[in-house]
RNA sequence: GCCUCUGUAGCUCAGUCGGUAGAGCAGAGGACUGAAAAUCCUCGUGUCGUUGGUUCAAUUCCGACCGGAGGCA
């Protein structure tokens, strides 16, 4: 009766727990992950990206984890293609679908079915704007556009992607939505105090772990620091640190951790803005909520 | 004990040649459809250490006291 299929989101901040539920779902539910990260994609990035290990893993299969070299270019619209196709097999197969994953805008894409109308990126075209000061690209935009057309023009990001469409003469953005799937959205929150200190005991493990290794051993395979750096948090700041931009291991560990902190709360921005999320409250028996949640909707 | 410097927003500090004050960081809110862990936008009233004095008016000048740093003994 249902013409499209469905499928489970979990979403939260970064150490929140959204991957272990994940998991828990999935296997109560004998279904499948697609990882909705856009930085678990990249080989080599595994303590730093909180990336699950086979073990925890529980026999769960994940998707669109270790799929590109770092390096390598990705994008928003690569991500939904790719989930497409996954979430699309996995549905033909029967198995239900666990989208689990922090990046905001990879999981909309998903869920509200981006139009990603505008033009492949062009990294050519790209270095050569990135000489110019976001003022300069402002002023280029605004030359051909006549007006800012909802961009931000101090945005350098959004104002080169906007540029590189004004070129191909792809309109400045796409709105038309095409949502392929029903989707339960399940959110994991903690009180704000309570998530500092799991990113602080976090943070100090994976330092314990080797997260400076990490980046060593990526730097020694080829990883460029430019990539690294635009990677952000632990990859970023373990960069400075390996350079010697940051004093000592404290002032890593101080500066990294505000910064998690800082993206958790840019995390908590983007999504509360979907309106049907079921917000689990961690306290009290959150599992067997999302449980009958996953349960209910599967079978309506 | 004496001398010098110092005490201003959660932190680091600027400033007011006397008319009750402002930056950075932190924090809060927000944006963001092909880099998104990226890239950005908005938001600053605080007994200006305490207490006397001078003054129409003191955080700003003078004195004392309290706290901090340094120097001399």
């Amino acid at each position: 009766m249902n013409p499209r299929g469905r499928i489970v989101t979990v979403l939260g901040t970064t150490a929140s727990g959204k991957s272990t539920l994940g998991i828990e779902l999935a296997e109560r539910f004998g279904g499948e992950i697609i990882s909705a990260d856009s930085r678990q994609v990249y080989r080599g990035l595994d303590l730093g990206t909180g990336k699950v290990t086979p073990e925890e893993t529980r026999g769960v299969p994940h998707h669109l984890i270790d799929i590109l070299e770092p390096g390598e270019p990705f994008s928003a619209a690569e991500f939904q293609q790719r989930a497409f196709a996954v979430i699309d097999r996995l549905h033909s197969e029967d198995r239900p679908v666990f989208l689990v994953g922090g990046t905001g805008l990879y999981l909309r894409a998903v869920v509200e079915g981006y139009s990603f109308g505008g033009p492949e990126p062009d990294f050519e075209y790209r270095a050569s704007l990135e000489r110019r000061s976001t003022e300069e690209l402002g002023e280029m935009f605004l030359k051909a556009a006549g007006a800012p057309q909802g961009i931000d023009l101090c945005n350098r990001h959004r104002l080169i992607r906007a540029l590189e469409r004004q070129r191909s003469g792809a309109p400045t953005t796409d709105t038309n939505n095409n949502p392929r799937y029903d989707a339960l959205q399940i959110g994991v929150t903690w009180p704000k105090q309570e998530l500092d200190l799991r990113i602080d005991e976090r943070l100090r493990m994976r330092l314990a772990q080797g997260m400076l290794n990490e980046v060593s051993a990526l730097r020694a395979g080829g990883a460029l620091d430019g990539f690294l750096d635009a990677l952000g948090l632990e990859y970023r700041y373990c960069l400075r640190y390996l350079k010697g931009e940051l004093a000592s291991e404290d002032e890593l560990f101080s500066e990294l951790g505000r910064a998690i902190k800082q993206f958790a709360k840019r995390q908590m921005t983007w999504f509360r803005r979907d309106r049907d999320v079921l917000w689990l409250d961690m306290h009290e028996g959150f599992l067997p909520e999302a449980e009958r949640a996953v349960d209910a909707f599967l079978r309506s």
